[in-house]
DNA sequence: AACTACCCCAACCGCGATACA
DNA sequence: GTGTATCGCGGTTGGGGTAGT
């Protein structure tokens, strides 16, 4: 049985939407909200499909989109998270308010990916082209394009080892804090139906002191939910934590060593605390490469 | 002014994921 | 548990705008 198309094509609009269609689809989305993507056409009237309405709706017509050229600190706020996420592209644009995945994905193709065709070239400096340096997954993306509209990904240069988080393929299931150790290790594991905890906006989730070791353990997903979360994550329960242990020296979970080794981490909370990604890459950078494809 | 080549971006398409009956 | 409907995502296309000749 093969795929159902979407909608029927037959008597629909199709291409640049007009005027009088943006104004019925805003007012029937004021009215009656988002979603029933499927039947809104019919119900507000539109000769089109649901798909086109959703489209044109998240990607156009919503009141919160953000006009405008992509600044300098977007730019590079897209090119760490690209670098972190690669084509990942609603994800990148959940991480910038008002801008959608199709503009982001437009920006990168468009005008990142050509500075990186530039600078790639030989005659660019490595230091230069270091900074748009991405480890891209889109290789299967056809490169051959015969129009005129090369908008196709450069190949990328790959000098440098990837950093890319595989939100699919790869799955950590515990983060094992070593209390003689400085970074956080994070225990990878691939294809392993093991349950995992649900991660949710709180960190406490992912503490579960042991009474009889002085290790952390954290069992967790890693897929975009969980780092959708893990980027939205409230830190400051950790930091409390983290002082809970200070007050209580009679915890046996509570030793000097854990502490000391736990203020690499808890220091960095601050940097998370003020929501900014550029300042968490840092402290993600560490473990990336627990995250990498092996 | 006319033509061509290129650029940009809105829109489309196909597929996987998820929800639901 | 299974089949179907729907949603959401990433890749791709096409057309309008514009710079160059």
């Amino acid at each position: 049985m093969g795929r159902r198309p979407c909608c029927a094509k037959e008597g629909l609009n199709r291409g640049a939407w007009t005027a009088m269609e943006d104004k019925i689809l805003t007012d029937y989305i004021r009215v009656h909200g988002e979603g029933k993507w499927r039947s809104l056409p019919k119900r507000a009237g539109l000769k089109r499909c649901g798909k086109s309405c959703r489209l044109r709706w998240l990607n156009y017509l919503r009141p919160d989109i953000k006009r405008g050229n992509i600044s300098r600190d977007e730019e590079d706020l897209i090119i760490r998270l690209h670098k972190l996420l690669g084509n990942r592209w609603s994800l990148i644009a959940g991480r910038l308010p008002g801008r959608t995945d199709n503009e982001i994905k437009n920006y990168w193709n468009t005008n990142i990916g050509k500075k990186i065709q530039v600078l790639s070239q030989p005659s660019a400096t490595s230091t230069i082209s270091n900074r748009y340096n991405s480890s891209n997954p889109q290789s299967k993306q056809n490169p051959s394009r015969t129009t005129d509209h090369s908008v196709a990904q450069p190949p990328l240069p790959n000098t440098e080892p990837s950093r890319l988080v595989r939100t699919k393929a790869s799955r950590c299931t515990k983060v094992f804090i070593r209390p003689d150790h400085q970074n956080v290790t994070i225990h990878h594991n691939v294809g392993v139906g093991e349950a995992a905890s649900d991660p949710g906006n709180d960190i406490s989730p992912f503490i579960s002191a042991k009474d009889d070791t002085s290790d952390f353990m954290m069992d967790f997903e890693m897929d975009e939910n969980f780092l959708s979360d893990f980027l939205n994550t409230d830190f400051s329960p950790l930091y409390e934590f983290h002082n809970d242990l200070k007050g209580d020296t009679t915890d046996t979970v509570t030793s000097s060593s854990s502490l000391d080794s736990n203020q690499n981490l808890l220091s960095s909370n601050e940097m998370l605390q003020s929501s900014d990604l550029q300042s968490l890459a840092p402290l993600l950078d560490p473990c990336m490469d627990w995250l990498q494809d092996q």
